[in-house]
Parts: structure tokens; C-alpha cells; sequence
DNA sequence: ATGAATACTTGCAATTTGCAAGTAAATAAT
DNA sequence: ATTATTTACTTGCAAATTGCAAGTATTCAT
């Protein structure tokens, strides 16, 4: 029997690493978590904190100060929601539009290369596997709220 | 095309998720470092304080906090190597050595959960195309040194 | 024998965290 | 219509985590 967590282990080290080390871009220092902020907020459609907050599974208060350091950094920005005055609809500013590809476009160079060392045959097959887990997770019972 | 950071990302998010909440064994409550901690202490053998660091590309100040308290909550031992007096061989306590393989069940259940949503022959491909991907990460030349 | 390198630890200051308590707006209850 | 409750977000504060600089102790190089 397989060990599966070792294996899994290993790849999501990795991959880690290259989200913690990818994300300098320019002169703007970006942290993990802020990447992954505007990531998220780059996918969703006008979203609020809380919709951000909570598929990222992060204290609402602790989201609402890194949002302030990346309103101030002027790569997001907040507009009150004009059909409910309490809520702030993110967005990313032009600058920030531009960080988040630059990520973006850093990891798909890494993956590229990653997947260089393989045969067209393993990289479909890759990626299927990846796809497959993915929806495997989404079912899952055990873990975690699903996160999309 | 495929967008193969997106489909990346949400595994590694996924699986990180995971790794926050399995953490807390009987009345032991383990941060996610720590637990990658005494999961490495484990793997290696008679590992250095230098040798886990590295391998968690932890900052060695840091590091050594850390295990000051794991050594206080008594899932960590010390040894001074015999060979070389300045370094500290690490290993797990009876306890360290029960919460650590607590957490790798907790893992292999809720993986075990996940690809039964699978047939045989897709949790072959699957556990296949997961080793490939770390062969071919560590073959990489680009990753983890900064991208910009 | 002396200087440089290595393995680790501590001081300190900055950042990050999460709970509790706050404000303001929307919804429900009376 | 007024009051109470819930929701969305912000601030106060105290604890924990971080990394650089500077320290100690041991080993290696010359």
C-alpha cells in the first residue's frame, strides 16, 4: 500500500515554496497570503470580504487589515456596494491587475518547465490526475468546507 | 491551453487547508510548522537542527524558537551529536512519536476518503502522475530561487 | 596557535495573528 | 413605525511569530 500522504506532502511543499518565493514583483513585495488575495479577488466576480475571506479561510478581521496594506500599496480597491451599504466590493487596480499576471504568468513559466521533463503522453496524464483529485476533494466528506 | 497554476493552486490550497486543521491531537495543539516539523524529525535519520531547517527553508532563528517549544511540550529531544559537540541531534519523544503518526493516520484517512470517489484504475494514474510531478519538480533547475 | 567557518542561541523590533468590542447598515419582530 | 437582531466590516489590544544582528561555543584551516 502506497504511503499517500508522503508523496502529497512533497508536492505541496514544493509548491509552496514557489508561491512563497514567486511573488516579488518590481518593487512591490508581495507575501503569500497577499498573492493569494489577489488571485482570488482576479477570479471572482465583484466580490465582497467575506466571499474573499471565507474561501480563503481567514479571520475577517486579519483579512480586513492585509486589504488595508494592499489598498495603501494601491493594488486593490474598495467600492461600496451600491445595493447594500455594508459591503465593499473588491477589485484590483491597474497595478495590481498587473502584479496578479506577473504571478500569474511566473508560475505558469515554472509549470512549463516542470512539465518539459515529461512526455506528451505523462503531461495529459498529469493533468488529468490533477483535474480528477480536484473534484475527488470537492466531494469529499472529511475535510475542510469546500472551497469552490 | 490548459491553465495549469489554477488547477495547482486549488489542490495545493486544498490540501494546505487540510494540513491547518489536522492538527490539534488529544490535548496537543500543533501549529502547521510544527507538524511538518515532526513529520520531518521523523523521516530523516539522526537529523541536525541545520538539516530540518533547510529542509523547510525556515529561517534557523525561527526554527530553533520552534523547537524550544516542541522540546517544552515534550515531542521533541535534543541530543548533542558525539561527534561534533555544536550540533543538536534531533529526535521524536514516545509522545512526539504518537502525535506525529496520529497525524499521518488523520491524513491517510481523509486521503483514503478522497480517492474512493475514484475506480482502481483512476487512483493508479492518479498516485503515477503524483510522483512524476515530483520527479520532475525536482529535476527543475527554475524553481525556488527568486523569479524576479 | 590563531583566525575563519560552522552550529546554534538570544535580543530586539517589526509584523501578523485572533479574540473582544465597536460602528454602521439592513432585516425581522412587535 | 419603532425596536431588536443580524450582518459586514473595523479597531484595540495582547500574544505569538518572524528575521536580522550580535552573541557563544566548537571545529576546521593554515
Amino acid at each position: 500500500m502506497e504511503n499517500k500522504r508522503e508523496i502529497f506532502h512533497v508536492l505541496t511543499r514544493r509548491f509552496g515554496l514557489l508561491d512563497k518565493n514567486c511573488c516579488s514583483v518590481g518593487s512591490f513585495e508581495i507575501s503569500t497570503i497577499q498573492s493569494h488575495i489577489l488571485y482570488e479577488i482576479d477570479r471572482q466576480h465583484e466580490p465582497s470580504m467575506q466571499q474573499i475571506a471565507q474561501i480563503l479561510t481567514m479571520d475577517i478581521t486579519t483579512f480586513s487589515r492585509q486589504i488595508q496594506t494592499l489598498v495603501n500599496m494601491d493594488l486593490v480597491k474598495k467600492t461600496p456596494s451600491s445595493q447594500d451599504k455594508r459591503v465593499s466590493i473588491l477589485s484590483l487596480s491597474v497595478q495590481g491587475k498587473f502584479v496578479a499576471t506577473s504571478i500569474d504568468h511566473a508560475m505558469n513559466v515554472y509549470l512549463d518547465e516542470v512539465f518539459s521533463h515529461m512526455d506528451e503522453n505523462e503531461r495529459e496524464m498529469v493533468i488529468r490526475s490533477i483535474k480528477l483529485l480536484n473534484e475527488a476533494m470537492s466531494k469529499s466528506s472529511v475535510c475542510c468546507t469546500p472551497l469552490y
